[in-house]
DNA sequence: TTGTACGCGTTATCAG
DNA sequence: CTGATAACGCGTACAA
């Protein structure tokens, strides 16, 4: 690949006359300035931006650490981000953790060394964040928010969605509420928990053990879970689940005791599962502003790069929304 | 952040000592070695990748080009890829197209000045691939192949697809069956039909232009096309769509019109929608093997970049997967 | 308006 | 086994 001093030998000019016609085009003439940029069409010349970047120490890359981007939540989120990121300048590189803390650290580091300007990151361990803040890397937490720590974030208010949630299916007339929830160790997942139970109790209503379960973000377990619970003498007769994992498990459950969503078992559940919009009964659900989660995390993210100073940390919950369909039956 | 020279100063040794405890840990004392990994460790050093890029001529990292990784053949595909491209030491740069030539373009440009040591790119215009071969990059297309171009690839059998489905609904009954396709311009949609077309004849049935429907792989005209032809006199007992986005809107164009799948119209499409394993009726459909499309576009490229030289190009159709669901009613 | 000299952080080469 | 020196491709003073 030709490089600068190609371009300057062939155009009969110095590499700094070429450099300038990239960076400073106003203070070339403009008759060189025209021979120089046929001679990089010729050339095919496209300067390169790891030399530039070790001048510069700036790489105008942003990473993007996530669980997993087969996950839609996660791809639509992506989306956003690699759609501003570009009008920023920035290209973005993009790892999957699958929720593992190695991977994590690893991917982790991995970017630091490619030296990322600011990483993005959907972080299941405290400790990599740890890490970068040490590294005083840039860096914009999205959607787990650690609370002890001074980073930027950005972040859905889940404790709302659950509370809404919780009140509509109250709302409905339903007492026996079963909740599919993780083992409580992610922020969204506790946030939820606390909406639900708030919810609750606000309308006299009590949170019975047997109807909370942990089923740890997963299909299976939550296709067990359900069984179990459904088949129970006192069975719920509504399920909230708090991931769409979850929510796929549970209806096949139904689907495998032959129960009719909504008819014999209500649900509701967090973000919308694949397929939402095309198949009956469609599940009512709490929607997350993907697109602005995405947005404002690069948003934060490139303004804390340009001024790595600042004092202020940002952290934004916004703010979710309710989607009523067909998966909900009224209680008489 | 830290650099080799402040590891060197601190460890009393010269870089070059620092150097090979990187790379050639043989060639340094055990004692010595063990110093310097300390002085690392407590000053959180990372080796900058982009001044390794600069004299190393390589930068670890592969560039993937694709129309839109909401689309739930593409980020399956992005995961595969991800997987085997960290396996193999590289970080993956992404981005998205849309399917518009320009963007596709700017996007490999900036790549190249990246200096990714490759690109699987998922292309729509031949401009870019041939742009990308001008410049000796290192590439591999993968689902879209440009025939006359002597480049790798890596693809789905997609007329074998499209003749295995054709002949399971023929083999059902149905005589009149509509397709959805697109414009003829991918290589995917040519094949598709080619297979399609083969299959009819090979049954002595006529291809029927009313029948045949160019809906440009969109939702929206999928599903005024399909709403037209279902009420068409001879309407087809069977449709049979190209793409998934299509293929919602063939759904919904059902839907709206109150027409059951199969009951009162047969449904069978190219890759899975989302959320067809939980849904019923679940479409039939031709399934791509798309993580060996990934596994497989990365072991083609990294090869390439290990021997940018080689003379013999890659070209692999992988065959799809007939997935029979309970979209189509047999015809009597 | 254009050019010279140096540095960015690493590795390769060649001595010691 | 260890070190000095020269690249790698480009941008930034500072000169001319």
């Amino acid at each position: 690949m030709a490089t600068i001093h190609d371009v300057a030998r062939k155009a009969r000019v110095s590499v700094m006359t070429v450099s300038r016609v990239l960076n400073r085009p106003d203070k070339v003439s403009s008759k060189t300035a025209r021979k120089i940029k046929m001679v990089m069409e010729e050339l095919g010349y496209q300067p390169s931006q790891v030399a530039r970047s070790l001048v510069k120490r700036r790489t105008n890359t942003i990473g993007i650490v996530m669980p997993d981007i087969k996950n839609t939540f996660f791809n639509s989120w992506f989306r956003a981000v690699e759609d501003s990121a570009r009008q920023f300048g920035y290209t973005t590189l993009l790892c999957n953790t699958d929720e593992n803390p190695d991977d994590e650290m690893k991917l982790v580091r991995t970017f630091l060394s490619h030296r990322v300007d600011g990483i993005l990151i959907v972080p299941h361990s405290e400790e990599s964040v740890k890490y970068l803040m040490r590294a005083k890397v840039n860096i914009v937490l999205v959607d787990r928010v650690f609370k002890s720590l001074e980073v930027d974030f950005v972040s859905t208010d889940h404790y709302d969605g659950a509370v809404k949630l919780t009140e509509y299916v109250i709302g409905l007339g339903h007492r026996r509420i079963g909740v599919l929830k993780g083992p409580g160790i992610l922020f969204p997942d506790r946030e939820r928990y606390r909406g639900f139970c708030h919810a609750m109790s606000a309308n006299g209503i009590e949170v019975t053990r047997e109807h909370v379960r942990n089923c740890e973000f997963k299909e299976s377990i939550a296709y067990e879970t359900v069984r179990e619970m459904l088949q129970a003498k006192s069975a719920p007769t509504a399920l909230f689940s708090f991931n769409s994992l979850m929510t796929i498990g549970a209806i096949k459950a139904a689907n495998s005791l032959a129960l009719k969503i909504p008819d014999d078992i209500s649900l509701v559940c967090y973000d919308e599962i694949p397929g939402n919009d095309i198949f009956t009964p469609g599940i009512t659900h709490i929607l997350q502003p993907i697109d602005e989660l995405g947005k404002n995390a690069v948003r934060i993210l490139v303004r804390r790069i340009e001024d790595p100073n600042r004092k202020l940390k940002d952290g934004i919950y916004l703010k979710p929304e309710l989607v009523i369909r067909e998966s909900c039956r009224t209680m008489t």
